[in-house]
DNA sequence: GCTTGACCTTACCATCATGGGAAGGCCTAT
DNA sequence: ATAGGCCTTCCCATGATGGTAAGGTCAAGC
């Protein structure tokens, strides 16, 4: 199989193959007399890993570690579960802050007329004061 | 004021204060004899919009929109408001897409008994079927 | 056998905001 | 005069991804 239909059956892109061969992610795979990269099921089985590792938001380090769970047939289910409740955490945190931008600018868009004067609330708490967000995080 | 003072006093660090100045976010500031950067206050005013604008996650580009709009004594407070709805609809879809994440992620985790022994379903779903994540949210 | 188009290869550049470091100049207090 | 704390510019790195360009390969159709 080349590496474009490895990418079809897989859904990561030949291009971020590449560089996960190139960042030592994943190992480097046959190639044919004329150069070209030769893939194997399972090397698309590996590649599916990664691509749903990723859309759950796991940085590419992280699935090192989870691929050598995955391929480690001792591990401690416990390992696992260590990683993904750290993903969790992080998830968490992110979520946190991002709400609470969210909240201040929502505040801050209520509080503005929105029409065509220039009096504006939300470029008042840009410009001035401690920031409502501290205020409001008091 | 040097850059080390106006970095202290707006919150911004000397190295993206310069940054700034290089992609023209901010105009360049007079130097000294000695080709020192010299600051004045409304400088450091100008420097604590952006740090604002950064904390509640609005991309440098949106910020120059913003300042833009900032020193426009005659805007009207609609364009500002609807940058700021913009950022507030980029943030729930962001917040919705880790939101999702994470549901998964728990449901996965809550399903690993975490242990000494191999048995993991986060592996499994990571390395088998069509994903719990779109089975999830069919 | 030759052309065409679809594929592959490597190599480089860009993103976005930020930090780090090196090499060298300046300023102030001792 | 010297020390140390600023400042300057320039280059490099991050993380994951896409783009592009220049060139090699392969299969199908003529």
């Amino acid at each position: 199989m080349n590496i474009g239909d490895a990418a079809k059956a897989s859904g990561v892109s030949a291009k971020m193959i590449r560089y996960y061969e190139s960042t030592g992610l994943i190992p480097a795979p046959g190639r044919t007399g004329a150069g070209y990269r030769v893939y194997s099921d399972s090397d698309v089985q590996m590649l599916r890993f990664i691509r749903r590792s990723r859309d759950l938001g796991f940085p590419v380090e992280r699935i090192a570690e989870l691929l050598a769970l995955w391929r480690d047939r001792s591990r401690h289910s416990a390992d696992v579960k260590r990683l993904a409740q750290d993903q969790i955490d992080g998830l968490e945190r992110k979520i946190a802050e991002m709400q609470a931008m969210k909240e201040t600018l929502q505040h801050l868009a209520d509080a503005c007329c929105g029409d065509h004067r220039p009096d504006c609330p939300i470029l008042a708490d840009l410009g001035n004061g401690p920031s409502l967000l501290r205020i409001m995080h008091r």
